[in-house]
Order: structure tokens, then sequence, then C-alpha cells
DNA sequence: TTGTAAGCGTTATCAG
DNA sequence: CTGATAACGCTTACAA
């Protein structure tokens, strides 16, 4: 076991000052070809490397990116994480990843260990309960110190600072334009309460299509999960209540249990009902019928969210037009077997 | 935006000198009273919080662990991320995750870039690739440099360090037992190749069930699946090939391929064949039938690992007895509607 | 061409 | 009780 190599060690090895040695692995034109020779072989000799944390505190930046999550053990999320990873990296940055299991405090504390100089910036979906609680003080806090922020997926107004975020009111409404057009009447929406946004964002697309379609709208149609854990009983009684011939819902899971509770009702899928999910994750691309789906690029998300930070945080300090952007990116329709 | 505070600014403010309020803060017994009130209330008003850097550097520890992971958007290790997560931070420890992709080079480039001062340890799953090439000279190096190292899922006995698996072995056989203990007489293996290790002590395990049982093993039982993305083809051959009432797979995805191919040839599950995968996760959940699995607890064992990295960091350096432990996570059979 | 010294933000030792 | 000083590992004016 030996310890790690130090500019100092070297320098002692070698006989010759601590800043020698410094500008000689940098080639500094200062130092003469013979030193530098001598230097950068022992160095690679014994495989020199300088060390990250001396540097940070100098060049008072770290090269890491925070990531705070909502929820890991969820594909959308993983595959934004991937992005994010991938794109850093690239830029040689690294990635602390924290997760808030959708709770406030975590998130808040999460934030506050973060905050004192680990990272250069954050990247970070809100969680639901802060959503809920509309608090925000801890993201403005850290914004107001003038330290980056990029938001995804789950963002808010309130909160002024970069955000990715995918076409959701679209998305949903391609859906279900897909639904009516291949004949379906009668659409059901199955989806979240309005304080998650993406839920009320879906819905509204959902609601979009069918006016531009001139279809009545029925509070009877949409149902909204307060509680994932007994989602599969409110499904199965939701579509007891209708005889939908089309299911638009706004994640994966709820998509299944539709088709599982319709199939209990002897319903064919997708000749007697039509179902459409969102994302497009390994459950409906495993299941059977394959799910027709509306994709969400969460890769594409995370790398544009990763280019946002490094963007700003390697833009020269002068230029202090404050002007935040929004990027939307494009989901589309993955047709497969679970609608007509 | 007012830039973080320091101790010299507020050493600066109050008119003491640095070291003062250093003290103070620490709640030192060589500073008076009044002192330290006023300089707390300072420090709350304007909430001062010490640079994390700056300690890492003085302390020459960083709190925090470094994660390797070959592949992110995959369910069982996003679960060992959460736990790993989960107990670092109750520890007060941040987690750096990076991504291998399967590949060797990147591998070795995450190892470096974090062994340079970034982490204090290790805790990592290696790639396909690495496995294949059985190069392990850049986890040895680190190793040699006295930093803690655990490994998990994917091990290797030439490494010594910390290691925490799930028992596979064990596993597999209880999958295959309750195959035969439900009447089925021709079970076939859908694995992966041997130098992915889990997969080879699968297929151990598939086989000491079959031999305790006395019931031959046949090789074209066994489908051995080099490259995912072909698999459905392969799978679907396979089932063709022989009249199998039951079959194990190493995973889920083959297990609900394995499914797929059997209804097209008429086979209804269970009745006609019974499936078990490996691996609970969201599609066994939602998929219909559910699946029968093996579990494999990855909260568990990522929080398993992180216990042995922070204890290994914690314990006073003295003790200089290397002596290395695999901790074995049980795993257990998940019984729903795939199998009799 | 080389070396000295200051500084990044802390803490610890020691002197006053 | 308070403060100067050194140190963690590195970079960079500035001096020699």
């Amino acid at each position: 076991m030996r310890p790690k190599l130090t500019l100092k060690q070297i320098a002692r090895e070698l006989d010759v000052s601590i800043s020698t040695v410094s500008k000689a692995l940098r080639d500094s034109a200062e130092i003469s070809e013979d030193t530098k020779q001598k230097v950068k072989a022992f160095a690679k000799l014994y495989n020199y490397k300088p060390n990250n944390i001396a540097l940070s505190l100098k060049n008072r930046k770290t090269k890491t990116i925070g990531l705070i999550v909502p929820e890991i053990v969820h594909h959308f999320f993983t595959t934004v994480i991937r992005g994010i990873e991938e794109y850093a990296n690239e830029k040689g940055y690294h990635v602390m990843v924290c997760l808030s299991n959708n709770s406030f405090d975590k998130e808040v504390i999460n934030m506050e260990m973060l905050a004192n100089g680990s990272i250069d910036g954050f990247i970070l979906s809100i969680s639901k309960e802060t959503m809920l609680k509309e608090d925000y003080h801890h993201i403005n806090e850290v914004i107001n110190q003038g330290m980056p922020v990029v938001m995804f997926d789950r963002v808010v107004d309130q909160i002024k600072c970069d955000k990715v975020v995918i076409d959701d009111v679209e998305g949903a409404t391609k859906a279900v334009q897909h639904l009516l057009d291949t004949g379906c009447k009668k659409v059901g929406l199955i989806t979240t309460p309005d304080y998650i946004n993406v839920g009320k964002l879906r819905t509204q697309g959902y609601t979009e299509a069918l006016n531009k379609n001139r279809m009545p709208i029925h509070e009877k149609y949409i149902l909204k999960i307060e509680d994932d854990s007994n989602s599969e009983e409110l499904i199965k009684e939701f579509v007891k209540t209708e005889d939908f011939d089309g299911i638009f819902a706004v994640n994966e899971e709820y998509a299944v249990q539709a088709i599982s509770a319709l199939r209990k009702t002897e319903k064919e899928i997708p000749e007697d009902v039509s179902v459409i999910g969102f994302t497009d994750g390994v459950i409906s691309k495993n299941f059977i019928p394959k799910l027709t789906t509306v994709n969400q690029p969460g890769t594409e998300m995370g790398r544009q969210a990763a280019k946002l930070i490094i963007d700003k945080l390697e833009k020269p300090e002068t230029e202090e037009e404050e002007q935040y952007q929004t990027i939307e990116i494009k989901t589309n329709l993955v047709k497969r077997e679970s609608t007509r």
C-alpha cells in the first residue's frame, strides 16, 4: 500500500522546488527542457495525478454536478440520469446523485449538504411533497447564492431558472387523437391529481384533443389516482362504470392495469378497447400486447439538462444577462399492439 | 446574488481573528461565552456553512463514495443504488455515480477520475467487458493505494476485497425445485454465457436441482444467450425444439419472452408450462400472468455494501488485519401466477 | 531557469 | 481567552 504521490514528494525526490514541478508538469515555457523531461518521467513512472480536492479548492470549482431526483427506481428517471451522466462525463464533470424519495425534508437536506461547496450546480426534479407544499425557498436560496440550477420534468413557474420539459400537452393530444382517428368514440383518462404538473398537462392534452374533435368531456370519464398503492382497485372499478372503447393512461402502470382490468370484463385489447400509455419503458415493450405509448426521450432530456448547466458554468461570469430558457423535448407516438 | 460566507469574512465583520471564529463555532472551551454568542448569532443570521472542499482537503477525506455500475437503466441496479444512497446518507456520506456502460475503457477512466482524491472508497459492479477480458489491474491498483473497495453482484475471485452477492445458486435451485415440485418433468433453462458469473451460478443452481432430483441434464434443454438484441428469436426457436413443461429464465425479460413465445405455440401459462424468472422487477409484477420469480433484494444489497465501505473508512487505521468478507444476501421465491 | 510566497477555506498547535 | 502560524495540495505572480 503506497499512498498518493504529491507535488511536494516529487519535489523532494528530485531536489527541486514544488513550483518547478508544478510548472514542469503543466509544460510551462519557464522551465528548461531538461528539467521538464526529468520531472515528467518521474511523474509518469510513479503515476502522479493531481489531487482533485486541492484543485477544487484552488479553482473554486469542483467540476461536479449535483443531481436530485425524487425516485430512482423508475425507468424514466433512470434514462434521464443516464443522459446527464453521459454528457457530464464527456465534458469532464462528475455527477453526485441524491434521492429525495419524494420527501420535502430530504430534498432540503440534500440541497443544503451539496450546496456547501461540493458541487458547482444543480439539476433537479422536485418531489411530490414539495409540489404540494409549494415551498421552494431552498431552491431559490441556492439560486440567489449564484449557483446555477436546471429543473427537469417536474418544474414550477415560481422558480426562475433553466428548465427542460417534454411536450406533455402535445404528447397527450397526439395519443388521444390517435385513439379518435382509429375509431374510438368514448375515451377514458387515467391520470394523477393536478398538483403533479405532468399529470395536469397530460390531462389538459386529453381535454384539448376532445375539444378539437367536438367530443363531449365528462368528469366521469376521468379517473384521478391519489395513491398508487390502490390504483389496481380504482382502475378495476373505473373501467366497469362506462363502456369505454379507448383508454389513455398517463403512465405505463396505469395502462397495464387498465388492460388487466378490461380483460377481466371479457374485453379484448385492442379489438374492443384501445389503450395508450405514456413513457415507453420496459413494461410497455414486454407486455402482451406490446403497448402503444407516448415515448419520453429521457436520455435526451438528461443530456440537454446537463448541457444547460455546463454551458452556464463555463460561460465567462461577465455576461450578466439573466436569461432563462425552457427547452421542450418532443415526444412521439410509438404505435404497437394495444391500439387498432 | 450573495456568494458564500467564509470564516474570514465573519472574522472581518466581527473584528476578531479567523481562529476565534472557527473555535467559537465549534463551541471550543477556549472561547468566552460572550464571543461565542456573538459569533454564532452572526453565523446563523447569515447562514454560514463550512466549505466542504476545504474540509475535505484538511481532513484528507471527502465523505463521498464512488459508485460504478455497468448500467443504470436496469431495475436491479437501481434498487441497489437506492440502498447505497440511503445508507450512505444516513451516515453523512455522498455518492458519486458513474456508469461504465459495460465498457472496460469507461470503467478504467471512471476509476482513475475518481481515485484522484474525489472519493474515499469505491463500490462497484464490474462491466461485462471487464469480465471477458479478465483484466482487473485498475481495480487492484486502487486497492493497493489503500482505498477500500467493495464489489457487489458481479464479483470475481481475482480481486481481494469485500463483496456482497446474492445466493444465486441457491435461488436458482429453489426456483427449479419449485417447478419440479409442482409436477414439471422437462425443465428448460434460458441463461447467459458463463463469463457472466451470475448467469453461471444460476445455471449451476439449475443443474444441482436436477441432479438432486435424479433428473437427466441435456445440453439441448439449455439456451445461452450471447446477445440480448436477438433474444426474442432465439427464445422463439428454443421453446419449439422441445416439449417443455417448465422454464427457468435468469432474468425477467427472458421469462416474459418465453411466455410470449409459448403462447404463440398455443401453450397456456401456467396450465401447460410453468415459467419462473429471476429478479422481481416491474415487469414481473405487471405482466399477465404475474410472474413467479426469485427476488433479488437489491436495496438490502446496497445497504450492506455501503455499510462495508463506511465501516472500513471509519475504522481506526491501526487495525491492519486485512480480512475481507463476502456477505451473501438471501433470495426467496415469490410465487405468483406463472407457475402452478 | 528556478524558487519564494500568497492564497483557496478550514482546523490545530502553540504563544501571548 | 485570543490570535498568529502552519498545514492540507495545488497554482501563480513575482523575485532572484
